[in-house]
DNA sequence: TAATTGATTAGCGTATCTGCTAAGTAATTG
DNA sequence: CAATTACTTAGCAGATACGCTAATCAATTA
């Protein structure tokens, strides 16, 4: 089985070089992508070059700024994006690596069936 | 940029070859497997060869069977599994061609940015 | 330092989602 | 045809999601 993620008595050390694949990630991260807009947030940062402003982004949108701040906080919490401050903008990054938790699921589909 | 199942004044017939593509349908996707339950109702139908009836479903998840059902429901709106009717029993079928849309979207991201 | 710019946080109302139990329907069995 | 089996539908309660406006915070500019 994968990773569980458990709270058990391992200590073992957290594998920081690689996105983290447990469960509650996954959930994470198929959440963050089942809103149409924040689809299109992160299709808008791959197609701008991976890197937008906040005010970029609210731009783009016809929701409220805080509306898609708060789209933004689910992207982040889901490591879909990163931010950077710079000066007074914050300059959201793309972490395009992280979609690799929908393709993995995906390919589910291709396995034999035994 | 992407096709935008547009509203237009086209009267382009709809292509019923192929799954539906639009905005909508896709949203239904993404909706759907956004939910850990209803993600493994379809690894569990693949893996089972992808036909089970409802009663081998509800079997295998610890929530109610009203609940697997309407877990069932929002998998068949989304078209991405098909019902039929064999006695008393309903025989949900996987319909893993939709799942095509979850991939083209993500392959979005290896696309050139320009 | 006061005003402006860029963005977030707080808080609220409504809508949707998810779980449950109870009741209903349809096919089969005795 | 009554009982059983297989499953869905109805309806409710609590949680979460999503949109908004108003208020706040932090960095820059005048």
């Amino acid at each position: 089985m994968a990773p569980a993620g458990g709270a058990g008595a391992g200590f073992k050390p957290k594998d920081v070089s690689r996105p983290p694949r447990d469960l509650e990630h996954v959930d994470r991260v198929f959440a963050a992508v089942a809103h149409a807009q924040r689809r299109q947030i992160l299709l808008f940062l791959h197609f701008r070059g991976g890197e937008l402003s906040s005010g970029e982004i609210a731009e783009r949108f016809e929701c409220s700024w805080p509306t898609t701040t708060r789209h933004l906080r689910v992207l982040l919490d889901a490591e879909l994006v990163t931010v950077e401050l710079r000066g007074r903008e914050r300059v959201y990054q793309l972490e395009p690596d992280r979609l690799e938790v929908i393709r993995e699921w995906v390919e589910w589909f291709d396995s034999p069936v035994d």
